[in-house]
DNA sequence: CTGAAAGCGCTTACAG
DNA sequence: CTGAAAGCGCTTACAG
């Protein structure tokens, strides 16, 4: 079957013109005449003639294809991937398809030379990082690839001093907005689950949202109200017990992503606590799941498809030597009915 | 950065042997005396050396690179990807690692020509097809691929006349134990919520499962206790609400996917109905979301560890043009609490 | 607007 | 165990 598959060649015997006359009029070059364009174009599909996209490739120095590089905190369970990941996912692989690239997709190990197994490799011609881990494990590579000469693009924290192209959401905003709607509603204690540090700038941005929020309103920041966790249920869960046992009076909770808010709901019940009657719950990220959890959790919707589209948009100005900026995705309150509102009895 | 890029040259030059050698010594050929692979691949590590991989592909005809197409219902939200084929797409992935196998990955239309997108250009040795969609309209493509000897392996319904090779799950087992379990805690009105005929294999297999449970158990086949649904939420919700007003009696549903059944809680606790003590529900797949679901979920859980596994190994062997199987995955019942257990008082 | 020719960086018979 | 040579199927100066 692919024995016999067609090139250029057979194309040129046929329409009666050279080789370089075929390859110009596939690509439809304005040098060729239009009916040569066509006649080509009709004897091509006529051949089933597809473009061998390693001669191409080897020849233009130009693989068209793009890889998206996962990776997670070494020490979550590997068969799991981040629900927010797959919405990002979607996005980008139908961005490459409306620019004409291909999409590699892997899943990365910090200590693998990602430089060297896509770009040196002419496997792809640049790098869209997606992940949540440690910040500061994470660093060197970034260095690593900045000084390689690596063409990439990264989903993460905009912190002004970034190493690479970082696209990112307004997470201060975002933070700021799921605070400002609970200090609406009449919470007093809130507290803030995720991690704060500069290991995990996002939630750090978001978490300075909410101090920001409060601050504002006039209410007094209690930092025995921020507990450690990393972007899973699990951490959400037990953080939100250790949190339970540590501070009375709480009101509302601020999880720094969907997935913790979900584990931090689970543990509001298990100690009989209803939400949102007793203590409200917001997340952030808006995945999936966020609309079916009970009660549908009200949250911080970061928008994918926009992001994914920026993602590979700017990655391919960056590969073409443009000039390129980093845009802020902004971000959007979502309200459900895992708080109270103004207007619901419930 | 890119401009000095160390070709098998370069090395070979370094190494003082001929660009020939260079190659074997790559791919650790038994030719090559040890003393030079070891020397070569020194060198090769020291200049940041990297196969090009459109070279190699285009000289060897061989891109070691497979292709994932994911589709969909045209009709369903294209924002949203089942979570179940996310559970496949980190084991296909790491899978394809493990084999030295590129990952490409693409949203298919019904309307694209497939085999022409990935096997004519030379971009992938094979495909993998992973998609929900209607069986019935799927067929033409699958004989089109088949006819043009493309090279791809298939996750589905096995139905002992497939076209191309199909890996699926034991959805008769899965659907025969589902209801077996409902009956075992005494439910005697189990409505089953799929779409269960030739357009649905998958679901209709399970259904299958379902009436035999029954009549093994000496319970008579009501069909008024089916009700088509897609496999997504808003179908399950839907389907749900009109079952409950088209029917009475029911204590328990089998969704014939965790997105159904998630859509069926909520349509049931919408009519004030409590889960599991008013209707039981059991869905199939168990996605992530099925645990964090509220009760959490008793579901039949296919292995997609496995499954992932088996579908690249499969698709390589028969590039290697070895004489291949389509194994059956088996399911699992995993018991939650959307189900009383005999031994939960809940 | 078109053609002849070179060459991208490998792999693989072929010869020794 | 190693080397010289051909060639995979394109793209792209160069020449007209």
């Amino acid at each position: 079957m692919n024995k016999n598959k067609p090139t250029s060649f057979d194309i040129a015997h046929r329409a009666g013109v050279s080789q370089s006359t075929v390859s110009r009029a596939l690509r439809n070059s304005p040098q060729v005449k239009q009916e040569t364009i066509e006649l080509v174009h009709r004897i091509a599909k006529e051949l089933n003639y597809k473009v061998d996209k390693a001669a191409s490739s080897l020849r233009s120095q130009n693989s068209a294809t793009l890889a998206l590089l996962l990776f997670e905190d070494p020490t979550s369970d590997d068969s799991l991937i981040n629900p927010f990941f797959h919405a990002m996912l979607g996005s980008i692989t139908r961005a490459c398809a409306s620019h004409g690239q291909d999409l590699l997709i892997s899943f990365q190990q910090l200590s693998d030379d990602w430089h060297a197994d896509y770009e040196d490799s002419h496997k792809a011609d640049g790098l869209i990082l997606l992940g949540y881990g440690d910040a500061i494990d994470y660093e060197p590579k970034l260095k690593q690839l900045a000084a390689q000469g690596t063409r990439f693009v990264r989903w993460g924290p905009q912190t002004g001093s970034d190493l690479g192209l970082v696209i990112g959401c307004d997470n201060h905003q975002g933070g700021y907005d799921a605070t400002a709607h609970l200090l609406s509603l009449g919470h007093r204690r809130i507290a803030f689950i995720g991690t704060a540090s500069n290991h995990y700038p996002e939630f750090f941005q978001r978490y300075q949202g909410y101090v920001q929020a409060q601050v504002q309103h006039g209410v007094a920041i209690d930092p025995t109200l921020q507990q450690d966790a990393i972007t899973n249920e699990e951490a959400g869960f037990q953080a939100t017990l250790d949190l339970l046992d540590r501070v009375s009076g709480l009101d509302a909770i601020f999880a720094a992503s969907d997935l913790i808010a979900i584990g931090a709901i689970q543990a509001l019940k298990s100690r009989g606590l209803k939400v949102p009657n007793d203590v409200a719950v917001v997340g952030f990220d808006d995945i999936q799941i966020a609309r079916y959890s009970s009660p549908p959790l009200t949250t911080v919707r970061q928008d994918t498809g926009l992001a994914g589209k920026v993602l590979v948009e700017t990655l391919l100005s960056l590969i073409k030597g443009d000039e390129v900026a980093a845009p802020t995705i902004p971000t959007q309150l979502i309200i459900r009915r895992s708080c109270h509102t103004p207007d619901d009895g419930q």
